[in-house]
DNA sequence: TTGGTATTGATAATCATTGTCAATAAGCGG
DNA sequence: CCGCTTATTGACAATGATTATCAATACCAA
């Protein structure tokens, strides 16, 4: 029940945020704070980690784990409404899809098996069109 | 188009194959390590990891990627077939679900979006039964 | 303005996974 | 059955993303 307490304002979070906003594409802590070194900010690596994290937990930002156990992000258009991505997984981008009834689907399937607490995952990946001809 | 060699059958594999035949949840690299070494096993750790892995490619053991990072194998009851899991995130129990007109949607989604070589992820997680009251 | 406390950042520590490489052992042909 | 070729093994080092430390600093409520 701990409702959790509110970020201070600070410049780098600013600078975190700002990067988001301008680049709409998945990309690692790492990845981020690299952008934004070469924008001459002076954050440090761990605290865009602390920043992205605590973003994402908000649901200020999406997050989403690859195969290799990177986790990447990236500013969502949607609000704070739940959704689901397809994404390019050469080259990042990604667009916000609709899954009909699935949460329903989801919540109902589970109960019937006994479980409870549901939350799930649905990520479709591929190649976009431009990463496809590359890869000839 | 290069078709993969066929791995050798060695005795270390066969160990593995057992426990993973013996305990059907998910169970990371080193749990399945100790799960052996505690069968007087003399597995190495690495050798653990590559067949996991391997095995994991050729379809024969799920894998699934937690949101730390960790992936974790269980043998795969559905033989190859493409499926789905429901497991729970507290004591690793899990069950092979259906998700009907799934893939076929998915690939059509894509298709119009100009996204090719579709692949998805669809893990449902919750607790179940005996973890909802363990948590009270 | 000021004190209490979050936040920051340089750096060390974690920890799952992968790479290395000499020793070993499948599988094949003779 | 007997070497030979080569995949596999395993102890151990190396990697690489993420987290923990902790003193210095900056919010912000009072
Ligand atoms: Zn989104
Ligand atoms: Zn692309
Ligand atoms: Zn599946
Ligand atoms: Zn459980």
């Amino acid at each position: 029940m701990t409702s959790k307490p509110k970020p201070r304002q600070t410049r780098q979070r600013a600078e975190i945020l700002s990067a988001l906003a301008t680049a709409g594409d998945f990309r690692s802590a790492q990845q981020w704070h690299d952008v934004l070194r070469h924008e001459s900010s002076t954050v440090g690596l761990a605290t865009v980690y602390r920043a992205l994290q605590s973003l994402a937990e908000s649901g200020e930002v999406d997050a989403v784990v690859t195969d290799s156990g990177e986790t990447l992000y990236r500013r969502c258009e949607a609000g704070d409404e739940h959704h689901h991505h397809l994404r390019c997984r050469r080259c990042g981008a990604a667009e916000e899809i609709d899954v009909p009834d699935f949460e329903a689907w989801a919540t109902q399937l589970a109960a019937t098996h006994g479980y409870s607490s549901i939350d799930h995952t649905v990520e479709i990946t591929g190649l976009c069109g431009e990463c496809a001809k590359a890869t000839n």
